[in-house]
DNA sequence: AATGAATGAGCGTTCATTCAT
DNA sequence: TATGAATGAACGCTCATTCAT
């Protein structure tokens, strides 16, 4: 009876969003981006089409923004990592572990993933999203090895460019395993075993001899 | 106007094909897979849309074309390397600079080469050539590890594992090079320091004292 | 919050409406009808779009009220003109300067009216309005002529036929002058000079003595 | 068998080309621009909607396309009065014809220029092709009522400006006439009517010695 | 084999209008 | 009455592929 407030119009906007943003995830996951269509989308999210439009500006935003919202919940969790209070060491493995939860839990945004990258080569904001993620993980890596340096726990290293090892191994793992398919490669175990290898070689005597 | 022999007909198709494919490598190159036109490769190719249907049966196959016969040749120079007569670390340095010289040379495909690792996530024919390109990397790098084990070069590792590493951090290192710029990252540095980091902890006292 | 009167209620309305229509003149004379969405005008008026149907019944209702506010009061001012206590001559001066007027004082909404045109051509109820306004129009213009034969300050002429050219010339001239530009052509010369043609007649003797 | 020739091929889409052209004539005439479907067009030219844009670029190219074609006989009628062996004054006569075969011949096409004027308000490209028509009408009864004066047929008169007359006269009447009816206005007697009007002038001697 | 005109299913997007609150 | 979210039919345009010559 009474006209909706503003309050009120906002948490419909609001829900709608995660909506159509949950039901975008799930078809372009199974279809990939170019063979889904915006109908699909509608279907899916159980709305129209026009109210899609209501909510992004095309397919492309909505495609971004599924990139971006998952890339803030990553970001977040990187960056807390530098702070935690444990060895550098530690540290590493746990941008590891973070490295083997991408991995799974998500595991339906991975070839949505690889589809991003392939699309952010021809659209630049995409593009500049993609480098901002980059750029925070290499950052929090940055911390970590210079700290782990500072500390007397690692060999002085070439920090600007192995700090983009992160996401340049996690991408390749990504691209890999899920083209060429888990019985050909396990990606947390590269990871794992990868690490170790790093670790053989990044560790000093001091470091190395930590329980 | 003489008669053609068979083995000129088969020479002219030999060619045109070449030429087919050449154009289409810049096209795809420039434009990327989805925003190339048939017809766009009918004129960089100066034919008409119609010809290209008589070398391909279609764009999949002229995209997946493209990829095979790069992957060829890069496969030919990788299956070499093991047979090298110098230590195990040298080709391991060898794998190195192989990747220095795939991201130099055809920088041009490397837009392409990333577009064909999304397309292969629902195209099973090009994943199949994908994982081919793959296991033959993987093989050789094995071959090399287990060697430098045997000679003593390296310490005991996990072979099978580590063995994806080469593939996996090129793949890796090219997406986030093309996406985030050369001025963010510079893949050749990224692949010499991780080798360099990598040998520290590979090489046992005896393999780190060569020359 | 006192009740408001069934009077203030109709005020009330009767100022939407207008607030209405005077945004809708603005957005249809900037943009044109088919350029112009309903959303457009409810923001310039100021007002939701589902209140724009509270006052009218769709686009087409809102584009034909404003032609027929406006036409009406062009009725208005051409009709006490034949009542003038003026010579049937200087009756006609006026009728040209009611034309300049018009040209003048609702500039913005000249493209508006030409649109008309091409809307009533597929819209009946435009149409009768139109006609209406151009019946209106030929009629004034007849009792000025048959006025001035009768007086004799005019030879005697086809006056059902004549009396439809102020409306002819002025569409004309709006057409034109929109769309070639005042740097083309002056409308208010045209109808000045126009006006002093059919008055003095255009032959010299010599041509006027033709049989 | 064998293949076409170039030349055959550009017969083929001369022939196409007109084809197209006079089904969108009609279905334009019929329907209007804005109620007319590209696949209207398609199906009343018998040819797919995919053929229609190997001819035009779009709905807006086609429209203009008709305008151009039409535009282009009229000039050619129009450039050929001047220079005809016979009085000033027959040329006007002439125009006047024009006038009527204009409004006779092409009677299906005048909605269609209707709509073109509106649509060239917002058409820069559609403006400029309009513009030229006028202009080109334009200077022919220049050229006409120039000679008249130096011949002493007429007198001296303000020739830039009352040679804008045909087109906004005849533009007048294509809109009054299509919108109110024939039965309303007869636009060939206004033509005829307002020629001897002008020929012979309106005032009477009483009426022509007004101050 | 080569040509290029023709096809037509398909899709992203728009926007006037409706309706629940 | 006023709101603005929701609707969904509609349409212009694309382009990989086919086919007659």
């Amino acid at each position: 009876m009474s006209p909706r407030t503003r309050a009120q119009y906002q948490q419909i906007r609001r829900q709608r969003r995660a909506q159509i943003l949950s039901a975008a995830r799930q078809v372009f996951a199974q279809q990939g981006f170019h063979d889904t269509k915006m109908s699909d989308i509608a279907q899916a999210a159980e709305v129209s089409q026009g109210t899609l439009y209501h909510y992004f500006s095309g397919k492309d935003d909505l495609f971004m923004s599924l990139f971006s919202n998952w890339a803030e919940q990553l970001e977040g969790t990187v960056q807390e990592l530098p702070a935690a209070s444990i060895s550098a060491a530690d540290k590493l493995r746990l941008m590891g572990q973070v490295g083997h939860a991408f991995l799974g839990s998500d595991r339906e945004l991975l070839p949505v993933f690889v589809e991003y990258c392939a699309f952010a080569l021809h659209n630049p904001r995409a593009a500049i999203s993609f480098r901002d993620l980059f750029q925070t993980i290499q950052h929090s890596m940055a911390q970590i090895i210079d700290e782990g340096i500072a500390r007397g726990e690692f060999k002085p290293v070439d920090t600007a460019t192995l700090s983009a090892l992160p996401l340049v191994v996690l991408d390749g793992l990504i691209l890999v395993a899920l083209i060429v398919g888990r019985d050909v490669i396990v990606p947390e175990q590269v990871i794992d075993r990868t690490l170790e290898l790093v670790f053989d070689g990044l560790l000093t005597e001091d470091g190395a001899s930590r329980p």
